[in-house]
DNA sequence: CGACAGAACCGTAAGGTTCTGTCGGTGCGTTACT
């Protein structure tokens, strides 16, 4: 059978899109494969395919979020595929043991990088044939790893634990400088790995940064915005404060459908806004960078940057959702002088000061704990600090094998992790350091964006706001909030005020 | 680390200055199988 026969019949679809069949031979070679590509360019199929129609084994996707995962649980049994489940913390005990007890049923089976960690699942997991392991948002692995979930450096160790499976790693948007890193970090030898990177350029979104004097000015700036483009907007902030009362203030100004979404909310409540905003019963979202993996509008016009954030590939990504119909979209970063400043308070507030690593070493040398009795002692505001020391002195192997730490020479271990923690701070300042830069380029910004990603423009419908380019002329959708609240009226009166 | 809001201070009062406290992103896991 061809793939494409195997394709029409297992997933209904007539022909691959670009790309997809090339990188799914390489799977079937059994090949390691490193996959960049543009988001919605259909992703998923490349493993769905080769473990639907493989003739034995499992294959193991490692999700970044378990609504993802469940995303594409629920998409794939819709469509009649039955033998795949997901395994993470929202089962109960009993759920987890009955899925884990049937392994060798599943198909595709997604899992968390901290579920994988974890020991007995693991073991279970050693038992069972891997014909595929897939690391899905690959750039998590760079991009979180490092501090936020160390869990994600451990999938290349786990990876040969289960007897290297071949590995294909797929993403979005990777700097040559974070490619490399997944590379290492998965033991992907990068001379035998099949490498496709399709471009990250967007040539249909257009670049735009504006120099405003504060907040009023920021403000009468999203009125026009809002009145230029109508279409589905995303505003992103960098607090959850902010996000909200952005979200309450355009409400009363203008007549949009409007609401904010942060890590702080309910899942619930998140789930459902999302769904809103997808659907187009919402117009605006006001969001921190929580919002946006796995959201998938075609008709996103226009995404606003009303903070600016720490990094050019988070730039990208979050740029990288609109206009994904291939119909004219704009990116407007609002920046007002103090706003270059704000991120880098963020990265020192992310890692633990020098003095907080020594008392938690000292910690350890007077009560002789483990690891995990100590992270217990943490409070939930600093248990990111706990374990992001835990996790360094793992890494350095100072623990014996009853998980107690060697206490020799606390002096040295102190001197260490500092200098761990100036490695990443110094890291993270100066990929802000490219962000500011591209904030006040003097010549072309989508040039210069295409370069940190070790590519050219080439042919763009829109470019930037240096060369000249001004807001695309978006087709004019009528005002959606009048009538949403003629609807809400006639509700009322039915339900009888 | 640093921006900002609100309180405290100065004092003819009013409004300006200084001080203090608060705020700042992303998510997973967490129980025990016979």
């Amino acid at each position: 059978m061809t793939l494409e026969e195997k394709l029409y019949n297992w997933f209904g679809y007539s022909s691959f899109r670009p790309g997809q069949k090339e990188i799914i031979e390489e799977i079937e070679k059994g090949k390691d494969v490193f996959a960049m590509l543009a988001t919605g360019g259909g992703k998923s199929i490349l493993y769905q395919l080769p473990a639907f129609t493989h003739a034995s084994g499992l294959t193991l996707v490692v999700s970044p979020l378990i609504s993802l995962m469940e995303n594409q649980v629920q998409e794939l049994k819709a469509n009649g595929l039955k033998r795949v489940t997901s395994i993470t913390s929202t089962l109960t005990f009993s759920e987890k043991q009955e899925r884990m007890a049937r392994l060798q049923e599943w198909r595709l089976l997604y899992v968390s990088p901290e579920m994988l960690n974890a020991p007995t699942f693991l073991e279970r997991l050693k038992a069972q044939p891997i014909h595929l392991l897939v690391v899905d948002e690959a750039h998590c692995v760079s991009q979180w790893g490092h501090d936020f979930r160390p869990d994600y450096l451990d999938i290349g160790e786990k990876r040969l634990q289960l007897g290297s499976p071949p590995c294909l790693a797929l993403t979005a948007t990777a700097t040559p400088t974070v490619r490399e890193d997944i590379l290492k970090h998965l033991h992907m030898d990068s001379k035998r790995t099949s490498l496709f990177c399709h471009s990250m350029n967007r040539p249909n979104i257009g670049l735009f940064v504006e120099h405003v004097q504060g907040e009023e000015d920021k403000k009468s700036r999203l009125l026009d915005i809002h009145s230029h483009f109508r279409g589905p907007m995303m505003i992103y902030t960098m607090s959850r404060m902010v996000a909200e009362e952005l979200a309450v203030w355009l409400e009363e100004q203008t007549t949009v459908r409007v609401a904010a979404y942060h890590g702080g909310m309910e899942a619930q409540e998140r789930l459902m806004i999302q769904q809103q905003f997808i659907n187009g019963s919402l117009d605006v979202i006001c969001c921190t960078s929580a919002f946006g993996m796995g959201i998938n509008k075609p008709d996103v016009r226009c995404i606003i940057h009303y903070h600016i954030p720490a990094d050019l590939e988070s730039f990208v990504q979050e740029i990288g959702r609109a206009g994904r119909d291939g119909e004219r979209a704009a990116s407007i970063v609002l920046k007002a002088p103090y706003d270059e400043d704000r991120p880098e308070g963020m990265i020192y507030h992310t890692y633990p000061p020098v003095e907080t690593i020594k008392h938690l070493l000292m910690m350890y040398v007077e009560d002789n704990q483990t690891a995990e009795q100590l992270l217990a002692a943490w409070d939930e505001e600093e248990e990111l600090y706990g374990r992001q020391i835990v996790y360094a002195l793992k890494r350095m192997g100072w623990f014996d094998s009853d998980d107690q730490l060697y206490t020799a020479n606390i002096e040295r271990m102190a001197a260490h992790l500092s200098k761990w923690v100036e490695e990443r701070i110094a890291n993270r300042l100066q990929k802000l350091a490219v962000m500011k830069k591209w904030l006040y380029a003097t010549t072309c910004r989508r040039e210069m964006l295409v370069k940190e990603f070790n590519e050219t423009a080439g042919q763009n419908s829109e470019c930037c706001d240096v060369c000249g380019a001004e807001w695309p002329e978006v087709a004019v959708k009528k005002d959606l909030k009048v009538s949403e609240k003629g609807w809400r009226d006639r509700l009322q009166q039915l339900l009888g005020e």
